[in-house]
DNA sequence: ACCTGAACACCGTTCAAGT
DNA sequence: ACCTGAACACCGTTCAAGT
């Protein structure tokens, strides 16, 4: 009781800490948070504003281990935002389990906005003008979180009591098993994408 | 007190109240979902197993909405996939807020199951294979989950106090004021993902 | 069979009290 | 400045008690 001679906590460990029990459970309450770090739960909030604020340290977290290139502007720009979209899917794919706790918010991330860029940058010197470039983004937020979402589903995705045809029974056939199967099917909608672009760009 | 004359609740009414909550408020309790059925929170557990199954029950009733073709093997397979596709997002973008509820959940409702296997058949006469047809419906679930999270997103996305380069604020500036703007991105990316997978089948 | 009220174990958050 | 314990208003769920 008292103040301890250096703090215990900071912005910092708690952010970790939080990560950490995302990672292991799917979730964090700040019981749980307080306990882990030793501490009442009620000193959580000498350093943080509340539990809102915790979800966007480790949206931060995630977003900020998003590689962004240097501009190259000899490379080709499928291939600028090929490697932008697998290190950005990468991040989230890390903490599966943090997906659904971020798509409650909005983005408002440093990193992100500088990602933004970076893409809208690259997709004017290919061509796209200003409202296809903002479509372009669109879509690409929507593929990256939806195919991070799709990793964090469970591996038998479907096996309800339902009916499956035989064509979708086959091709469910395919991907019982493979651990990578998300990976495998993020690289291949990916090309289809990109394919999809350059035909209009 | 005792039992009415005639029940007041049923699995029905508790869904329609919960879903009515759920586009008002963007959420719903326990407490708040009796309190709308005019009944005590321990009545509800007398139709409904826990609040789990409420929310499956909100996503039978999206999922239901989704029109499925008749086959009609003589028509083009892009337009049979790209009707059903918008009628899928058109379907989870009428309750937006309810989104980031299911993304909790395995899919798990029959008339999904129906939905993919009508995918399955067009994809297979479309001349895709089983591992294909596997990343293609997957690649489709990414893009209609995303593009309906994108509606439930708002409507400034981005506005943080970070620095926004002249080609991404050009393509932001298109977007803002237009409530079309989640529709007509959306449509673009439809068109983008037939396109490039048509070149692939 | 179906509704109620009391009860339980939880949650996020506040705040006076300590050093 | 920073930690604590008690307290508050909430949540989902259970269960004996009623008819």
């Amino acid at each position: 009781m008292g103040r301890p001679p250096s703090p215990l906590l900071s912005t910092e460990r708690i952010a970790s800490a939080a990560m950490e029990l995302v990672a292991a459970t799917g979730g964090f309450t700040m019981p749980d948070l307080a306990r882990k770090l030793h501490v009442s739960p009620s000193s959580l909030y000498n350093h943080v504003a509340g539990r809102d604020q915790i979800v966007e340290l480790l949206r931060e977290r995630a977003m900020s281990e998003v590689q962004l290139p240097d501009d190259q502007p000899d490379r080709p720009w499928t291939a600028v935002v090929a490697d932008l979209l697998r290190s950005y899917r990468r991040s989230f794919a890390r903490y599966p389990r943090l997906i659904p706790l971020l798509t409650a918010y909005p983005v408002n991330s440093s990193h992100a906005m500088q990602m933004y860029n970076v893409l809208a940058v690259t997709l004017r010197r290919a061509g796209f003008g200003p409202a296809d470039t903002l479509r372009v983004i669109t879509l690409m937020d929507c593929f990256v979180l939806g195919s991070a979402l799709d990793v964090a589903a469970p591996d038998e995705p479907w096996h309800s009591g339902e009916e499956v045809g035989p064509e979708f029974a086959a091709a469910l056939a395919t991907g019982i098993g493979k651990d990578d199967r998300a990976d495998d099917a993020f690289e291949f909608g990916l090309a289809v994408l990109l394919r999809g672009l350059s035909a209009e760009a």
